[in-house]
RNA sequence: GCCGUCGUAGCUCAGUGGUAGAGCAUUUCCUUGGUAAGGAAAAGGCCACGGGUUCAAUCCCCGUCGACGGCUCCA
């Protein structure tokens, strides 16, 4: 025996009968002697090890021909790993096994994998309990271990339809299947699926799962279509990635920026003002100004002008940008006040365009640029409210560039360099840029101006991003720029769009050096998106344990009893002197206790003064996340303060 | 909006068909202390709201509102 020397490859057999070799785990084949086989053995890791370390190598196998040939694998090779989504797409169908033996009445109709594990959606009266989930569960771990063979196998499309005459979904799906693609039923044991494959080899494959949730859902997501019950659920290669998992949904969880929202006293949301409203407390309040100082000083330095518009405009305005005809749904409103009809301001775009248009602009007042914290409203349905990511009043840290065409590219450079900026300064190191484009049939001409300037602004900034066709915005296309927190999840942040369509409608117009008047293009863009869903983000990145140059409280003295009370109020006045945002802990309560009340609150420095301190002048400095203890002059940690702020460290 | 779960003190949660409890937080007193909870007392509740069943409802039933998990949507 001998083995394979990439020692980080894996090999999983992917549906065309290829290993499919992905990094991060161990790779070991075993093989006879005979002379035909370890030939093929050694084909097999040569190639392998030529790609250790590489994503995705493929090379032919065939289990059978292997061994048959001799070729044997250790018990990893053996049982090869299948990439997670089939995995879980058998889960699924292990699920739906489960609920034909426990709930025969139950009509099951898809079952796909998602991002991590998978769902299935079945038709039936009454929703599933919790107590329905256990014994499901347990079930489906009976199927995993009976180890039953997934089999396939190709049916005529009367065939299909006639095997699933009681289940009108299946039968919809299979009538919908178009005409050359092949029809397929997996079976294991005792349950057979209309399903277009991509599976584990054996139910045996599924180290571990989990069903977590049920929840309603529609036929095929439409709400006019049949409530379904969906379960979700996630499956895995091991215990232990199981494990991982869940500590990271619990790490999630403590992160959450509604529970540190109120633990932090951050902010809240007030049953008696209405869902997705926003009262800001002081602390959160600190937070959003330093944000919003941290972005107007960027825009300042690029040349944009402030403006601010009214949050309740008339009507007509709404009437002129379309808006009341596309977005009337989404809109606060109207109210009616001495015969005129107003609308609370879901959008900041058509008070800029007024502005822009209150003057003859030349061609060399372009590019104009207004920004606005704007405040607009939105009236979203109750059920999609969640914390300060989905909210129904938020203020964007929106602009709009009126500009003519051959300055997009420029503007679009600047953009995503204030992108860049703001990202950096909030350590989002992790980030994806998505160029959208629009569909084929809405295409103008001067979306390959646009997209070509977005193009070259991301390839200037040497910024990798993923096409999205057709997903751009019905006027233009866009750049969005999506984050990824400190825990892994993805949140969308900042969208640049282009757009033709308003000034066509505003019947915006500069005079050319020709003395005639042309059309500008406009640009909207928020970079951060939202100061709600910022802020929210920024929480649960941090999780609640800001930077100094952003905590709502920087530094707190602590006195540790009242002797040290007058050295600490003069620290503390020092410290104010200076700028700082500091607090004093008078309470009576033993060191120990006010040690943990401000390292709960995840406050960066806590200043203890005791006898000691008193006497030397000096901090004893207890900084987070930071185990030993210093003592420094008031002095020199004012100095170390100011350089952590300025470094924004 | 739809489906499901849930609404008890500021927060986290017990509990019962005979109008309520804990821990933390708050206030006061004792304690004057050396790095993640010292002790005592007080205060705090239309048990989400409205209706029904009952001699009696926080509890059972119906409705409304709200929160949460999804569907859909989006900054």
């Amino acid at each position: 025996m001998r083995a394979a020397t990439p020692s980080n490859v894996c090999v999983s057999r992917s549906r065309s009968s290829q290993l499919l070799a992905t990094s991060n785990a161990t790779w070991s084949l075993s093989e006879s002697v005979s002379g035909a086989a370890s030939r093929s053995a050694n084909a097999i890791w040569q190639y392998l090890s030529k790609y250790t370390g590489h994503f995705q190598a493929t090379v032919p196998f065939d289990s059978k021909v292997a061994r048959r040939r001799g070729i044997r694998a250790e018990a990893s090779a053996l049982m090869p790993e299948t990439p997670l989504p089939e995995l879980r797409h058998t889960a699924a169908h292990v699920l739906a096994y489960a609920v034909q033996d426990l709930f025969p009445g139950a009509k099951p109709t898809i079952g796909p994998a998602i991002e991590n594990g998978f769902y299935y959606d079945f038709d039936r009266a009454t929703p599933f309990t919790p107590e329905d989930l256990e014994r499901l569960e347990a079930r489906m771990r009976e199927i995993v271990s009976a180890d039953y063979e997934m089999t396939g196998r190709e049916v005529s499309r009367a065939d299909a339809i006639a095997t699933f005459r009681d289940n009108p979904y299946k039968v919809e799906i299979a009538e919908q299947i178009p005409e050359g693609e092949p029809i397929t039923l997996y079976t294991i044991g005792q349950f057979t699926d209309l399903c277009r494959g991509g599976h584990a080899k054996r139910t045996g494959e599924i180290g571990a799962l989990k069903l977590q949730s049920v929840a309603g859902a529609y036929w095929h997501g439409d709400e006019h279509n049949a409530m379904l019950q969906r379960i979700y659920g996630t499956a895995w290669h091991t215990q232990r990635e199981l494990d991982e998992y869940l500590l990271q949904l619990e790490e999630a969880q403590r992160r959450d920026h509604r529970k540190l929202g109120t633990e932090l006293d951050l902010f809240s949301i007030e049953e008696d003002a209405g869902g997705g409203l926003v009262f800001w407390h002081p602390k959160g309040a600190i937070v959003r100004e330093i944000v919003e100082a941290f972005i107007r000083e960027g825009l300042r330095e690029r040349g944009y002008l402030p403006v601010i518009t009214p949050h309740v405009v008339s009507e007509r305005l709404y009437e002129i940008s379309g808006h009341l005809e596309n977005y009337a749904q989404n809109m606060f409103g109207p109210l009616e006040v001495e015969n005129q009809r107003f609308r609370l301001k879901p959008m900041n775009c058509p008070g800029h365009i007024l502005i822009y248009k209150s003057h003859l602009r030349s061609y060399r007042d372009l590019p104009l640029r207004y920004s606005e914290f704007g405040t607009v409203y939105r009236f979203e349905r109750s059920g999609v409210l969640h914390g300060l990511t989905r909210v129904r009043g938020f203020t964007q840290d929106d602009a709009h560039l009126f500009c003519m065409p051959d300055q997009l590219q420029r503007e679009f450079e600047q953009t995503v360099e204030e992108a860049l900026r703001l990202l950096r300064a909030f350590r989002f190191d992790d980030f994806a840029c998505y160029l959208s484009t629009r569909e084929p049939l809405a295409r103008g001409a001067t979306d390959d101006v646009a997209e070509t300037a977005i193009r070259n602004a991301l390839e200037r900034a040497n910024l990798p991003f993923v096409v999205d066709q057709g997903g751009g915005a019905f006027y233009g296309p866009k750049l969005d720029i999506n984050v990824r927190d400190a825990i892994g999840r993805i949140w969308q942040l900042g969208t640049v769009q282009v757009d033709f369509m308003l000034p066509e409608r505003f019947d915006l117009t500069y005079r050319g050096s020709d003395g005639r008047d042309h059309r500008p293009v406009m640009i909207h863009r928020a970079l951060a998106g939202s100061m709600e869903r910022f802020f929210g983000i920024l929480v649960e990145h941090f999780g609640g344990a800001f930077p100094v140059w952003l905590a709502p409280v920087q530094a707190v003295v602590v006195p540790i009893a009242e002797q040290q009370l007058s050295y600490a109020r003069e620290t503390l006045a020092q410290l104010h002197g200076a700028g700082f945002r500091a607090e004093i802990d008078e309470s009576n309560e033993k060191l120990g206790y006010k040690i943990r009340h401000w390292k709960t609150q995840k406050v960066p420095y806590i200043l203890v003064c005791g006898k000691q301190e008193v006497e030397d002048g000096t901090l004893n400095v207890n900084e987070r996340g930071v185990e030993e203890k210093r003592s420094l002059s008031v002095a020199s940690f004012i100095e170390e303060l100011r350089s952590t702020v300025s470094s924004r460290a």
